[in-house]
DNA sequence: TCATAAGCGAGACGGTACGTCCCGTCTTTAT
DNA sequence: ATAAAGACGGGACGTACCGTCTCGCTTATGA
């Protein structure tokens, strides 16, 4: 005898169509009435598209979110990828990260750069509405917190570890230095800043953070 | 010319009765059900008022839960403070802060402490599912995260502030460090390590931050 | 022991300026909203006096537009006795039959008069909105119906019991018949319509009812 | 140009189950608690039903009582129209008008006997109850007046309409008479005693309603 | 004559019901 | 079998009134 509750749907007979469409009516909503104002009913009216293939692919509004948000990165990430190549050395846009930080062999001016291709970013009002409604979902409900984290913040945090091990062996970090604890010196406080509304967010302040993490409070 | 539409509540009239168990239940059920699960019928229904009660006095769920998290906190400052009156001395408790950051002359030390006392109340539960909630709803309805900051963030913060200017005095922090931008260094990752669950709290993270942000990254 | 429950109002003490000013205001919302959305608050407002003012007085909506017709009902009576005194011998206008049914000898002309004249009242808007508003409660509230008919109702059927009887002395009417039972021939049809808009409300049809229900249907 | 609006339910898809339930408990509320106490909520949580259940194919609680009526009326006829069947030429039952008023040949007798079963319908309090609540709204609500008398009151009326042509042509009505004012004439009365409380119901009353009608005030 | 107690306006309060919006489930029909 | 469509039982929303309950504030005696 078969297990006879949820009965996983079939993925192969899946409708590709309906989920871009679900994506693309999810993300608009977010950032046309803001994240709790976005229903399922809304996004399947929308996305032309009957609430049972929602709730049969997807948990919860959240996890459409995020997928949604997902997608939306990687689509943005092979863009830029493909302007990359096309424009070969082009740098500074928002999303470059996806192909690394810059590695000049100057610590301080390559995070500067990244820094404030962030701060472009985060003022991006189609990513802005999006991740903010998925980092505040994420405060409050840890499940998806750690999905979000994993699967969109990390692996943006491991290109700093990257870059910081290179440094380490450039000797322009101590080598007893964790990257993974070090870069959140100048990446969180612009995070909580975006996140909280704990001051502006300018390239001036981003650059500052950069100099105080390397160089310290403490006199020298 | 008065303004005529809504007709502002007497507040002099206002029933402390039914305040207090607003707050009371609006916090209890926070923790007990979850922010989402909160709803206001459900807070009128613990306080025993009714829900026009809530409407007339709040906009919101999110704004009843500030006042009662504001609330809370001037309870338990309160508390501490008499407990500090009390047994003069005592040190290391969550929530005292609101005294002051100890100035002992040595900045790390006193930093690290305080930063262990911000890691206990962060774990405890009373505190941690409103704040969370509080956090949350902040970080996507922008009048309330300023709100949220202004009141209860900001003032913890000044007081970073004070005891970084004290040490400039000292000379043990470079004169030309910005104390308001110098505090993210320790304080903002461990606020987004608390927020977005990207690693673990412990005494031996909040140490290691401070030691990092005192004396850089860098090779001295 | 006195009895100590709802120690009832002092009525010498009462405000005769609010009972004029909450009679107008729930007449005058009757009309203009109808009985439905005549609420007790709204009626308090519009007389610009404290809701406990009604509820000290009164007992319920309906109390209060019952008295406040009755009142109106009052003023018109004096109103048209008023009128009848300044110009003698006018008849035919609404309200007149406070004066007594005309007696010319000519029962079926009296009557049609007089039955004319009710037409013309159950089309006056002022009258009809409350009247009606009245008449529905009634129907439900069997305690108010019966105070509606003996206060309002009954006193009116009573001239047409007095002319029946004259008309029986001077033999235009069958010495047998009981002329509470007989008037409602006439009097009932014309209230049927009237309450549940089974027809149409005409002259023509009120003079048809006198002439039926005195002549019978039956060939003679 | 197709509406737009409100987008009317899809009525094939209509839960017959619900609509019934929806039925049973509005009458049972009314006849229990009385019609002013009878809510949609009261209804559907006593239906097991959800509220937009009933918005869904109802404008008011009013619309869903004469619904309500209305389906306990064709039972009854139906269940009369069986028990007449089973057992042919019983008569004198409430409700029985359904199936026309006999014509023995004496109008006086047939008229006395109908209105007879109608004194007693009025007295069913299964009945009472209902048909009070939607007499009242209708008095204070024309468009559900008008339905009330279209789909309930006047198919009855117009049995007496067709009793009397066939006394008409049998030369026991003059020929001049209206008919549908002439049943006005016993009808009306007893409806106006019925919703207003003017008078006793009884038997011997009807009966001489009937003898009024027929033979008039006036000496012959 | 003046405190004192009533009626009064105002309106906050604990409640109930309103009519609406969504939730997540279920059923129907079509592809 | 998936999908569009949408009816369904249910829960919460925010609003409108209910009837009760204080609050000052007249106002009108009667100690």
């Amino acid at each position: 005898m078969a297990s006879n509750n949820p009965a996983p749907p079939d993925s192969t007979r899946r409708s590709e169509r309906s989920r871009r469409a679900i994506y693309d009516a999810a993300i608009a909503l977010v950032v046309e009435v803001g994240y709790p104002k976005t229903t399922i009913e809304g996004i399947a009216a929308r996305a032309g598209v009957g609430k049972q293939t929602i709730y049969r692919w997807w948990g919860s509004k959240a996890d459409v979110l995020l997928e949604a948000f997902l997608d939306l990165s990687e689509q943005a990430a092979r863009t830029a990828a493909q302007e990359h190549e096309n424009h070969e050395g082009q740098e500074g846009r928002a999303g470059h990260e996806s192909q690394g930080i810059p590695d000049t062999g100057d610590l301080a001016a390559d995070l500067k750069l990244v820094l404030r291709a962030t701060v472009d970013e985060l003022r991006d009002p189609g990513f802005e509405a999006p991740s903010r409604a998925l980092a505040a979902e994420g405060v409050v409900n840890e499940e998806l917190g750690r999905r979000f984290v994993a699967q969109l913040l990390e692996p943006q945090l491991q290109l700093y570890v990257d870059r910081l091990r290179s440094a380490q062996e450039a000797g322009q970090v101590r080598p007893d230095i964790d990257p993974r604890i070090a870069l959140e010196l100048f990446v969180s406080p612009l995070a909580q800043r975006w996140l909280q509304y704990t001051g502006p967010i300018t390239y001036e302040y981003t650059d500052t953070l950069v100099d105080y993490a390397l160089n310290g409070l403490a006199p020298r």
